[in-house]
DNA sequence: CTGAAAGCGCTTACAG
DNA sequence: CTGAAAGCGCTTACAG
């Protein structure tokens, strides 16, 4: 492997000019650029990371912890990350928490060793026992200590949502929320019941139930038959809306068990667009996260440095299927 | 941040001997060590892994190339590549080729500029332009170019299947197989076929139909169709074997589609077991590919540092579930 | 068994 | 604008 040293021999320079052209300096005079710029050609030259990091105490690595990389949603989340990162020659050194909170400071730490120029954190635990240091921390999805928060908007999707039914006609809807000890949850929850509360008025009432569920698929098929079965057509809600696509799948499969057409006799609304939703019968309307934007926002907050930056909130889109019409 | 030298300083021992208490070197006396020890723990000394990397010119960081980390075997693989890896006290790089061979090699070189200490790839070309390198490079899953090759044994795989339902009583029998220019759909048939001509006599003959498709969802629907529409239930198979989860869940789409009941008139199996084989009506008996044993495998051969080691084959399971019966 | 010292390949004040 | 030189924090022959 050829060093900095055999480029200044081969250009007749110093290292120091050299080091100058690699950083992109522009002080150097353009016959030497020249000059240096073809000996590292011909030599194949490259830089020897390790010695940079060395010097500068910090390499082109994003680190990125994560609860878990099976999870689908973190997986296209890690792999926009490396792509972002990937356009500025930064690479990501890909770390799982396994949902533990003490695996998550443990491995944060580990990245913290490694002289890392930033991390991406996608929280376990809710972060308070962590050090202050000066590499720039943002959590993305949950929220990771005091560092700035990226993530989707959830408040607005949902309102997108209650925008959709309520312009189809729906007027007896249920809304089926998250575990209120979550953020995502109560902000879901709270973009949807506001809006629906404005829509409603006395000459054209909105009849809303909300109820509280996990975010699971299980959750999802057991309160839309509580709220389903044994009901006339007219006593039971024309719509649902579900805080999560797993919640509205267990819903549709309720209506299903229970022969209620979707979306004829009832529109089903989720959230999150995960890969099943499109896969389904009928197949689901829901929000899309934004998980490109959720990405490149944070790839470019670690570029930027700035560590003492707010929170953002980032709008998905809604995308209508077959799973909601008119009531 | 503390250094070598302030934890030599406070424990009255010259910075070589610090190192070597680091380096476990056995040859520092024990009362030394004991106060070497006592240093690092109170100045909560790390060492500079950037320092330590430019002296070995290596880094405690496995390099991992996938196609696509959204791919969930991928992740699957990933996660356990990541935890075997930190058992070592090695973290994991993550970089996608997107399956593109471009990508692949300046991912590769990249990884390779990192100074990593051995890089698993699942390759995406055939890795034929690779430039020879002294960092350890294995492949897993798919073949790249001269370095040895981890992977499930498909051909025993699919052995098992071919077992499983001959136990079974079935004798007519249709085998889908995925595109023959691949290696693992080559296996795979070939476990499949071998075994069936091993089991077929004379007395007790078995009629095997194979046809080739693509591994996708679509591929199994249609051939699935060609296979059972339109013909009495004497004439048709009474299973029919695919070689991935995805056509199987296909073929179960098609017979459910011709009123066909799964396993009652039917057996189906796929390969893989793909976390849809255990959610889908009925769910699939199938071979799950053994993805632990895969990544603790691919891990340990980077730290043999085992370049010319052979290919290795690791068996994996059949797992019986709902989609077979007795013919 | 331990210490003194060289050196890994860069970057960056400091001169000029 | 460019060069000479110090130094980042380790590891590892080399002595003793």
């Amino acid at each position: 492997m050829p060093t900095i040293k055999d480029v200044a021999r081969k250009a007749g320079v110093s290292v120091g000019t050299v080091s100058r052209v690699l950083a992109k300096n522009e002080t150097v005079k353009h016959p030497l650029k020249l000059r240096v710029q073809a000996a590292m050609e011909e030599l194949d030259y490259k830089p020897n990371l390790a010695a940079r990091a060395l010097r500068t105490n910090s390499i082109d690595v994003i680190g990125l912890l994560v609860p878990d990389i099976t999870n689908p949603f973190f997986a296209q989340l890690a792999k926009n990350i490396e792509m972002e990162a990937a356009k500025r020659g930064h690479s990501v050194m890909l770390a799982n928490s396994h949902d533990d909170p003490e695996t998550e400071r443990l491995q944060l730490s580990a990245l913290l060793d490694r002289a890392v120029c930033g991390i991406i954190v996608v929280a376990t635990s809710d972060g308070s026992e962590t050090k202050p240091t000066d590499v720039p921390i943002v959590s993305l999805d949950r929220r990771f200590g005091s560092y700035p928060l990226l993530a989707t908007d959830h408040f607005d999707g949902s309102q997108k949502i209650a925008d959709h039914l309520y312009s189809l006609g729906h007027r007896r809807i249920a809304y089926i929320a998250g575990p209120q000890t979550m953020e995502v949850a109560r902000q879901r929850r709270e973009g949807f019941v506001s809006r629906m509360e404005a829509l409603s008025n006395a000459q054209d009432p909105i009849g809303l139930t909300v109820v509280e569920g996990q975010f699971d698929y299980d959750s999802g098929e057991e309160i839309g038959r509580s709220l389903l079965a044994g009901r006339p057509a007219d006593k039971r809600p024309t719509a649902i809306a579900a805080a999560s696509d797993q919640q509205a799948i267990g819903v549709l499969r309720s209506a299903r068990d229970l022969k209620i057409a979707v979306p004829v006799e009832l529109s089903v609304t989720g959230f999150d667009d995960i890969t099943l939703a499109s896969l389904v019968v009928p197949r689901l309307t829901t929000v899309r996260q934004p998980i490109e934007s959720l990405a490149a926002s944070a790839v470019s907050r670690i570029f930027k440095d700035d560590t003492t930056a707010a929170d953002e909130a980032i709008a998905g889109e809604i995308v209508v299927r077959e799973s909601t019409a008119p009531a």
